[in-house]
DNA sequence: ACTCAAACTTGACACGGTGTAAAGTTGACA
DNA sequence: TGTCAACTTTACACCGTGTCAAGTTTGAGT
């Protein structure tokens, strides 16, 4: 809290008038980079797809390219999520969200008959969710060097890969 | 520290007198675990395995079965990874056990002809050792209420089907 | 049985970070 | 000119980590 008011210019006490606790500024500021990058409907566009395979995608396109922004925060959050009972409603607020954005293109691939026979939508959805995870993204990216555009592409081959029927993957 | 000393009966000043910090406590609790369970044998094991898929399967089977074990241990780590140098080099050290297995595992793949041709082997290794970080697992067998053994069962089908080229499929 | 060292205990304290409280300053604007 | 909101300074409480010092228990070796 002295390191963000001393950056920001104004004294911590200035700060808590603010924001009563660590955790509120935490969650305020989510709230804002929502806002200004309006990472919902990023993720919404890729509703426009006429394809289950498209709209997935696209999905991992917009989440994908939205991680790098939110990294930092998504660190900050992640480290009080035991201890704070706010940010960790917050943070699965966001998550909440990302996974709906999963459940919609699984649903679209199901729609389209070419949903992988060995998984149920709720699994689909889970392993979409897991895969696409914040951490990974971390430990892909920063971790492994891989960079963005490999990060985007690997991924989306894999959850073809993974979510598909055979017969959908020739195309 | 307090309630660690409280659960073993003795004050907190007697487990300072035994560990001169919290993290070097987590970095011993590390090494005490490895000895007993034997991790590092267990995840060897797979070596027996004569093709690249059966020793995929097995790697995936001890790893995978022996992250609940270490699971609590491996929260209270993580939450100290940025703070403090030690733990980090001790949980990386760790971690890179296990990536060294993904990487035998990618490396009996190719040496069998079998890996993704889309793939190096530097990328397969990186991907799988994602695919089965400790927080995957939390992820899947927490929060979305797998059972140990489906993680097991699904884990290796996506494994496979990322990993191995499409004619290594059919099987 | 005695001795001595190691293990442990009690009690105190320093430090840093979070959060609270109170009194004083500044400036816009009605 | 008065007042209100935003801000400042200063001080303090609380908690967890880690340090320090002095005293006590225990048990192994002689």
């Amino acid at each position: 809290m002295s390191d963000i008011a001393k950056a920001v210019g104004i004294s911590r006490q200035a700060l808590y008038l603010h924001f009563p606790t660590r955790a509120a500024l935490l969650i305020a500021t989510t709230r804002h980079v929502d806002y200004v990058k309006n990472v919902d409907s990023r993720l919404e566009a890729s509703r426009a797809a006429r394809t289950g395979i498209e709209r997935l995608d696209a999905f991992i396109e917009a989440w994908g390219g939205y991680i790098p922004e939110i990294h930092g925060l998504s660190v900050a959050l992640r480290g009080m999520l035991e201890s704070d009972g706010a940010v960790r409603d917050a943070w699965n607020d966001r998550m909440q969200a990302v996974r709906h954005g999963c459940e919609a293109a699984v649903r679209a691939i199901a729609k389209d008959g070419q949903l992988n026979p060995d998984l149920s939508k709720q699994a689909a959805t889970d392993f979409l969710w897991t895969l696409l995870s914040v951490e990974n993204w971390e430990r892909l990216v920063h971790e492994c060097g891989w960079t963005q555009s490999a990060y985007q592409e690997r991924m989306q081959a894999f959850a073809k890969v993974a979510l598909l029927k055979k017969s959908a993957l020739t195309t």
